[in-house]
DNA sequence: CACACATATTAATAATTGCTAATATGATAC
DNA sequence: GTATCATATTAGCAATTATTAATATGTGTG
């Protein structure tokens, strides 16, 4: 894979990487949702939400689509929610070592927020 | 899942989210390598690979074991390259459209790096 | 012990990111 | 058309992240 697929995959992967934009996917996940629902499932502020909402969609994550003046928000395709599934499973295996890890302040291991 | 619960995760996935790491990754993933193999491997500065392995470690994606004078990386378990496959499978459906939006400078659409 | 090599850590910096408040756009209903 | 509601965009700021150069630690060898 060249340098710059590394970099786009990079970008696709980050879409996944925030914690507000994991509960945006979760609350998605099933069913499609405006973004004044999303907003109210996780008593979030609307500009942060939108501006998450574009992410994952410039990311390949989301689709929208227009229904009067509401925007339905959801998963691209099967095989994100599988993607999400096969995450989740992973990242139980690990959790409690990576948790254990954030909180030790002497070792800097890397993405805190 | 809760709110502690998505922060963590954020930063399990955040440690595939890097171009540098996911390099790191492709290389060990299918033989363990030593700190100056992967630089080697990746033509990349020493100090830069040696803290995207912490980072790495930390996350829990990789472990290592000491040999005499060198350290071997490897990944954590069969489950996180089955992992890296499938985000790899995603990803090849959604590049194009990521790679454009990359592009594209008047919509911002989150991570660039 | 001194030297060479492998790796880790530190510090400084530039770039990116996420958040909030404010404002703008766009759609419907009256 | 104006008011209202839903969503998007903008700007500014605080925090995080990736990178580099320099230095430190640790391990084997003569």
């Amino acid at each position: 894979m060249g340098k710059t697929s590394y970099e786009v995959k990079a970008k696709f992967i980050r879409g996944f990487s925030d914690k507000t934009r994991l509960q945006i996917l979760e609350s998605i996940k099933n069913k499609e949702k405006t973004v004044s629902q999303i907003v109210d499932d996780l008593k979030g502020n609307q500009s942060n939400i939108s501006q998450h909402l574009a992410c994952l969609k410039g990311c390949g994550i989301i689709i929208s689509r227009q229904e009067g003046k509401y925007i339905y928000y959801s998963l691209r395709n099967a095989e994100i929610a599988q993607l999400l599934d096969i995450m989740e499973a992973v990242f139980v295996q690990v959790e409690e070592e990576v948790a254990a890890c954030e909180r030790n302040d002497e070792l800097d291991c890397c993405p805190k927020q």
